[in-house]
DNA sequence: TGCAGAAATTGGTTGGACCATTGAACCACT
DNA sequence: AGTGGTTCAATGGTCCAACCAATTTCTGCA
């Protein structure tokens, strides 16, 4: 299995060892979920220390490529390529409610650009994952009450997945601890996500008729019906405690 | 069976480390360019090792938070605040066609969303603001004969400041230097971004307006003739020697 | 005063050790 | 056959004590 690791010879060693396990990711042909060698095989095989080894998957775990379980494994995440462009963006400010909105107005802009490139694009296969998303998700919320919100999160990824697109689904994926955060908290508003139920299901159509304008339009409603919501929340309960 | 058991959390020790050197930063004030403990202070004080401090402080040089300079010590690059939202974005092959594509589509997302919340909140400051770079593009591209790519840059960027919204400028200036490549390099087309130039001045009358939807639809339109260009400098140059 | 060289500082790397978690194999009992 | 417990090897996580390499600071001589 680990027949194709060459040593290491120039300085910057743990870049070094980052490109050799490009190559050799490439070499096996190793997807996400695929498991590569373990740290104390790759320094021997690589000659440099464990702890080097180490500070390199450091780097790809923080750029979300891997997944390090311990006493597993270490597990690609996603697709890794020589040639790859990080853009690794930080952002300001973002557990106050202010915050909040900022995020959700970047959503918004994705979701509705997301959704339009979906009616353009989307396949047959595609098309059909989103609406067996769809179903779960106004099935669940049927049967829950309202409660549907991981369901409705699968919703709008499949979407983001079916714009043809990575950079959409992975933008989207680091906002999704901020949002999920008010979302299972739901701010004393009841009926919270409810208005935008009906939306979720005009998006689709849009899609499947193959109308990017339409689409763009539904997904603009639904997020400002989830706007409004988040504005009675905080109007209902004072959010003057940051954190 | 009620399966609502939440995950269980576990201390995760460099994370944690982090987060207190997040607290110590904000604690001495510190800015870009500030300088931060030596690793081995940081592992005495934080009581732990120093290969921890090291991982930790691999994580945020990969995020761009933080340079580390051999004998000299480690330095801050940006503002970091306990608080933050992390976007590890990957793009495979960033260097050929596809993958300007698919930062043009995010541009073309957050570029309709901010003109549209800028006719919404632009103050008559930013208003001001916008139309002096407006102005001043348009001078240019009448002096220089349609080179007014910084010129062009800047009035975006006034809309984008003025959207009141800072994660749109955020994003879109680390997005910059992506663009900006292709942008310097007019892939043979010799009029790029000719096309481009009347949407400008429409954009900024439906934000002047007080017009979101037209703002919206005008930043669609520009974009949209920029994706022209591109295709057709794609078609015009073979783009298929990468690097 | 100016500057070359020594010394101290600091990040980079190494090797080895031990801990904590995981997962598979195995076993006892029902 | 299945359930639960135990053992054990594999693997990532942490720690330590050095040493290397680049940089900065200090020192002493001209």
């Amino acid at each position: 299995m680990t027949d194709f690791l060459p040593p290491i010879q120039t300085t910057a060693r743990d870049d070094a060892v980052l490109k050799a396990l490009a190559g050799f990711v490439r070499q096996e042909a190793l997807g996400p979920g695929g498991k590569l060698p373990t740290e104390r095989i790759l320094a021997e095989r690589l000659k440099v220390s464990r702890n080097t080894v180490r500070e390199a998957l450091t780097r790809w775990e923080g750029l979300g490529l891997v997944e390090r379980r311990q006493g597993s494994g270490t597990y690609l995440k996603a697709a890794v390529s020589p040639d790859m462009l990080h853009m690794p963006l930080t952002l300001a400010g973002g557990n106050d409610f202010a915050g909040l909105m900022s995020t959700l107005e970047i959503r918004r802009a994705l979701e509705a650009e997301a959704a339009a490139l979906c009616a353009i694009r989307a396949g047959k296969a595609e098309l059909a994952e989103i609406e067996r998303k769809l179903d779960l998700m106004e099935e669940a919320f049927q049967t829950r009450a309202g409660m549907s919100s991981d369901e409705d999160w699968e919703f709008h990824q499949a979407i983001f997945r079916a714009s043809g697109n990575p950079l959409f689904e992975q933008i989207i994926a680091a906002m999704y601890e901020l949002f999920h955060r008010f979302w299972e908290h739901p701010l004393g508003v009841r009926d919270f996500g409810h208005a935008s139920f009906p939306y979720h299901r005009t998006i689709f159509n849009c899609i499947a008729a193959r109308d990017p304008d339409g689409a763009r339009a539904e997904a603009l409603k639904l997020i400002a019906t989830v706007e409004d919501d988040l504005k009675r929340g905080a109007a209902n309960l004072k959010l003057s405690d940051r954190r």
